[in-house]
DNA sequence: CAAGATTGAGATGTCAATCTTG
DNA sequence: CAAGATTGACATCTCAATCTTG
């Protein structure tokens, strides 16, 4: 452990605004999607990875894997989401160990109606100051940071890539 | 209005990405604080602004700026931290409309006990992987999006340059 | 009234313990 | 017992009042 007591001047700078660029965005987020729609952000990336997953459903576990949250979030979470009839919980019948969740078609207009503000919330406050080069460091820092927190037991089990506004499929 | 309906394939990946990276890292950086340290990562950030502040001391709006906060927020945050003995709070002599948090010596003491371990956290999970090149990538970006959440309303009051174990100074 | 700060209620997250299935 | 999932207690955050000072 010879490493150096702190970080160089630009590592402290960049951290800092890292830090600070997560917080901040996690904050805009959440009020565009409470004031606007009514919803956390949380309840927003739950309906929508539901919305494209096979016939709008996931296992518990699954769903947790897939938004990077934990298990007992998830079920907390998918709890109240179910209170207000946006999910249903059902065991699964061929593997009695998994519950799936099930987005409903109340959910899915949730979904759909809080989509459009959210989109443009994103591209105004990342996508539209970034040119593609910028977008193209972006993910391979990402790649980068997925990488080393999967080697310290954060990994991120294949994410997918969420569409808030699938084609009304199966 | 006449905008995409989503991102492109690109974007989308580097979205999820971003918002896998943001939510692992948190908690990452918040279960080895609390495994080895048994405080959380707020509580660090806010003893390690306070320790870098002249006489350990900033009122509670400068704080909660600081770091990217709201005030309420800092408001509970410190009252649980002044319960444990952390820190104080004393309405300022100048300014009666000012509160002023102090860092204690048992504070600071917590500080320089956690730190070493967070660092170490820090270091592998994000600077020992990225290049110079990459660290000043990194910071760009983050100057970008802090000026698009700032046109947006979600300024960063300029946050301090965080170190963890200052020179014991007034 | 505006700024600084706090408060309480309710929403949400964490951790550890528990339950069920295989 | 291990995996999938839930639960309850407690910690923390958000939002909307409220309080105090100038």
């Amino acid at each position: 452990m010879e490493r150096p007591e702190w970080l160089s001047e630009s590592e402290q700078r960049a951290w800092v605004g890292q830090r600070a660029v997560a917080a901040l965005l996690d904050t805009a987020l959440d009020r565009q999607l409470q004031t606007d729609a009514g919803i956390s952000h949380v309840t927003y990336i739950i309906l929508s990875v539901l919305s494209t997953a096979p016939h709008r459903t996931l296992s518990m576990t699954t769903l947790a894997n897939f938004t990077s949250s934990s298990q007992s979030r998830m079920s907390h979470a998918v709890a109240r989401l179910e209170e207000r009839g946006w999910v249903t919980r059902h065991r699964s019948e061929t593997s009695k160990r998994l519950v799936n969740a099930t987005l409903t078609d109340a959910g899915f207009a949730i979904l759909e109606q809080a989509a459009p503000g959210h989109v443009d919330m994103v591209r105004r406050l990342v996508f539209d100051r970034l040119s593609d080069e910028q977008v193209h460091q972006l993910d391979a820092m990402n790649v980068i940071f997925l990488q080393a927190l999967a080697e310290h037991g954060y990994a991120v089990p294949v994410p997918p890539a969420i569409r808030p506004q699938p084609t009304t499929a199966s």
